[in-house]
DNA sequence: CGATTATGTCAGCAGTGTTGACATAAAACG
DNA sequence: CGTTTTATGTCAACACTGCTGACATAATCG
């Protein structure tokens, strides 16, 4: 669970673990984890970023055709809390998907200051191109860890979430 | 500053998943994947992301630092192959860590043209600032989760990645 | 020597996040 | 009812980061 290739070109490859450190092989794997995290996401999200850059969009608006499908009637409150950006970042891209018929506002029927966020047909379109590599990315990668793997992902990957976020997962109806 | 919770405030988010319907529950599984990766990693850097905008720098700038940190004395282009960035998008932040002294540059023994970054004791502080906290974070995330869960993370995160990078990680000395 | 490689640099564009300031409509409250 | 707060939006400016294109230098290679 060693070290990373670069061996015939990077000079100082050398320090070997072998010595039984428990200490140090945990320093090891706390840098292994941030590498897999940092490699799994960064190749996670290219191949929407590439086809994002087709219309002329990035991956904001992919997390907003995204949450927006996942809560169709979401006020844009509630998905600025999930992105934890400012509403200015919001907005820009927000009002673009609008603009461009990829999203649609409906005024709130309890409280008519919210502006309840659904896709359109054309929204739904993209976010289904969007999201459906990456559920195969995950059902490969399931499949291929087995259900064990999949409970252990989970429950680090809950462990490394803010506490607030980890709520969310772990009581959905609650505030 | 926090806003109110999904769950009280949007109308659509009911649909209950009681019924056994094993596609429909993977369905569900795979968004949740998804969106487990998406929270972890949000968080995971958003610490971080505070410290270097102190010192006016910026997320790009970390991952410098620790590369460096990790392979003492890797070229430039061993660097840019893993982040997977162009050179003119490393050497915008790159010859910032250099000029304010980071980063260290020495020409290659074996070829000359190579610059063999390295960090310096001031790169080595920052560098440590910045990865500890991530390095706590997991450190308490794989307590928390045990062995068992660890190794399944390890897999689901291998299997996400491209197998250009899960190379790297299953075999330590190759290309 | 000519071709390729490793690296750097200048310039411009796009996407995304930030802060600050200001505006409107509706709900909440006393 | 009138004041305050809330939900949302907008304009503007700035910073970071990624990209493309073009061009430059030095060293290695064949």
């Amino acid at each position: 669970m060693l070290r990373v290739k670069l061996s015939r070109k990077c000079a100082t490859m050398a320090e070997p673990k072998t010595i039984v450190n428990p200490l140090f092989l945990r320093e090891d794997d706390l840098r292994q984890a941030i590498e897999l995290l940092f490699f799994a996401y960064r190749d996670f999200t290219a191949r929407g970023d590439a086809i994002l850059a087709r219309q002329h969009f990035g991956r904001a608006h992919h997390r907003i055709l995204y949450f927006v499908g996942r809560y169709p009637g979401i006020p844009v409150g509630d998905l600025l809390d999930i992105l934890n950006i400012t509403k200015q970042s919001l907005s820009r891209v927000l009002s673009q998907l609008v603009r461009e018929e990829y999203v649609l506002q409906k005024p709130g029927t309890r409280d008519r200051r919210q502006r309840l966020l659904y896709l359109t047909d054309k929204g739904k379109t993209l976010e289904r191109e969007l999201t459906s590599e990456q559920r195969m990315r995950f059902a490969a990668a399931y499949k291929d860890a087995g259900a064990v793997a999949v409970e252990g992902f989970r429950k680090v990957m809950l462990g490394i979430m803010d506490a607030k976020a980890r709520k969310r997962f772990l009581s959905p109806f609650e505030t």
